[in-house]
RNA sequence: GUGGGCGUAGCUCAGUUGGUUAGAGCACCAGAUUGUGGAUCUGGGGGUCGGGGGUUCGAGUCCCCUUGCCCACCCCA
């Protein structure tokens, strides 16, 4: 082994062959999901301005303040650069750069790639992770935000995932809903902050809602009894979420409602929920999402309501593992991929010529998955190799073949052969492979 | 950023109270009738035991440092 070897960099990892197969199953899960209630993919940059994720995500969340990979740009001292380190910003800043709130304000838009966010990685976390995530813009109906959680669900049903997900919800209010909220839980904290731990003494002073959610047993016990954001709601933002609840239950989706869910993200508003499996204890959660009414305003653009989800593929795979999912017969069709349909054989070392030819005819005719040996295996490696790549059928070239014109076709799982006219030989694979 | 665990063949791992040429399975390669396969059998290649220092007659085994990975906390997807 080098003395260096060159690794990939802390939190990253290769998708190779194998593990694609898992992965391009999701892809094409989420696709297949995002397509049946008609949304478009998306495809913003990988980097951004950092001032968009300042602006977006709040200048004092956790992953703005310490959780980007920034580069300088070359340009001005103001000019700097992030990976994105998760999806929403961008599909908001391209949805008002592309003049969408003017001229086309509803939009329902998807999103599928790679974030980036500089933390320290652990089982489920990495520093480059895939996200699949869905945005509707322009319209507060929330019959839109069942669609999306609908939406969220479908795709882990589809991946094999039962009837124990879990849809939990709560609302984050508006504004002013939020304002009389935040005042009413610091009168209630206040009193007895002295007794909780030191975070949530920092949390108190920089965003209270955090408080809601501490995990450390003495404070969960000083948050019984705290005001509730249901009773300080608007009349609107309460409708907003009666009509919310009552859509889910008509999708066939039963939401339960948790006051304990509080977004990291500064952008929600109203509607906010998670998809959870509970089987798989601790690392239930799958699935973030809610409404941003404030966001579009936020990047720039004109008052543009919206609601969406983000799910982590990391978590995903690793649910799915425990799980035993998806069903091997699933994933069939993409493992296959990795085999070999035709496999040219040549007997001696004069016919190594003639099969890169033959191959190069049948790929020519549109089959797929056509090999040869390249590294001067044996006629009896060869075959030994067809069988092991799950080649359905060998095409055989030896001195004899070569001198009738024909090649021998051996049907690998039958284990026949017949003698047919070279040029034939991809027409007559085209017709027993179906194609 | 703070803790803890682990680094032995390409992969998954054994390696006994420190003791001779460091092992297994899988994978790979080659044979087992000179042109026919996924099984079996036989053989083979491949490891500075993460790196450095120390203790010792002797270190894969013990100690220290370093590096990498993993796990947890934080926070979240």
């Amino acid at each position: 082994m080098a003395r260096e070897a060159h690794r990939a960099p802390r939190g990253t990892r290769d998708l190779l062959p194998e593990d694609l197969i898992l992965i391009r199953h999701l892809e094409r899960t989420a696709h297949r999901v995002a397509r049946s209630a008609r949304y478009s993919e998306i495809r913003p940059p990988l980097i951004e301005e950092t001032r968009l994720f300042a602006r977006s995500l709040g200048e004092t969340s956790d992953v703005v303040e310490k959780e980007m990979f920034t580069v300088p740009g070359r340009g001005g001292s103001d000019s700097s650069y992030t990976l994105r380190p998760e999806g929403t910003a961008g599909a908001a800043r391209a949805y008002v750069q592309g003049g969408f709130p003017i001229r086309a304000p509803f939009q329902k838009w998807y999103y599928l790639g790679p974030m980036f966010r500089y933390e320290r990685p652990q089982k489920g976390r990495e520093r480059q992770f895939t996200q699949f995530g869905v945005e509707a813009f322009g319209s507060r109906d929330p019959r839109l935000d069942a669609e999306v959680v609908d939406l969220a669900v479908r795709f882990f049903e589809a991946l094999g995932f039962g009837s124990e997900l879990q849809v939990r919800v709560n609302t984050m209010g508006d504004e002013e809903d939020r304002g009389r909220w935040r005042e009413a839980l610091r009168a209630f904290f206040a009193p007895t902050l002295g007794e909780r731990c030191d975070d949530c003494r920092a949390r108190f002073e920089r965003n209270v809602f955090r408080l809601l959610d501490c995990k450390v047993a003495g404070c969960r016990e000083r948050n019984q009894g705290a005001p509730e954001l249901l009773g300080l709601l608007g009349s609107d933002s309460a409708a907003h979420h009666r009509a919310f609840l009552s859509a889910l239950r008509a999708l066939g989706r039963e939401p339960i409602e948790d006051p304990g869910i509080v977004r990291g993200l500064d952008y929600y508003t109203r509607t906010i929920f998670e998809i959870h499996y509970p089987p798989l204890g601790s690392r239930s959660a799958l699935c973030g999402g809610g409404r941003y009414d404030g966001l579009i305003e936020e990047v720039g653009g004109p008052p543009t309501p919206a609601v969406g989800f983000a799910i982590g593929f990391s978590a995903t795979e690793l649910a799915l593992g425990e799980l035993g999912l998806p069903p091997a017969a699933d994933l069939a069709d993409l493992r296959a991929e990795l085999g070999a349909e035709v496999y040219c054989v040549a007997i001696t070392d004069q016919e190594r010529e003639e099969t890169l030819a033959l191959a190069g005819e049948l790929r020519r005719a549109g089959l797929t998955g056509v090999e040869l040996d390249f590294r001067g295996k044996s006629a009896k490696a060869q075959f030994k190799e067809a069988g092991r790549l799950g080649a359905r059928f060998a095409l055989v070239l030896g001195p004899e073949e070569r001198a009738e014109g024909v090649v021998v076709l051996r049907d690998m799982a039958e284990r026949r052969e017949e003698r047919i006219p070279r040029a034939e030989a991809a027409a007559a694979l085209a017709a027993r492979l179906g194609r």
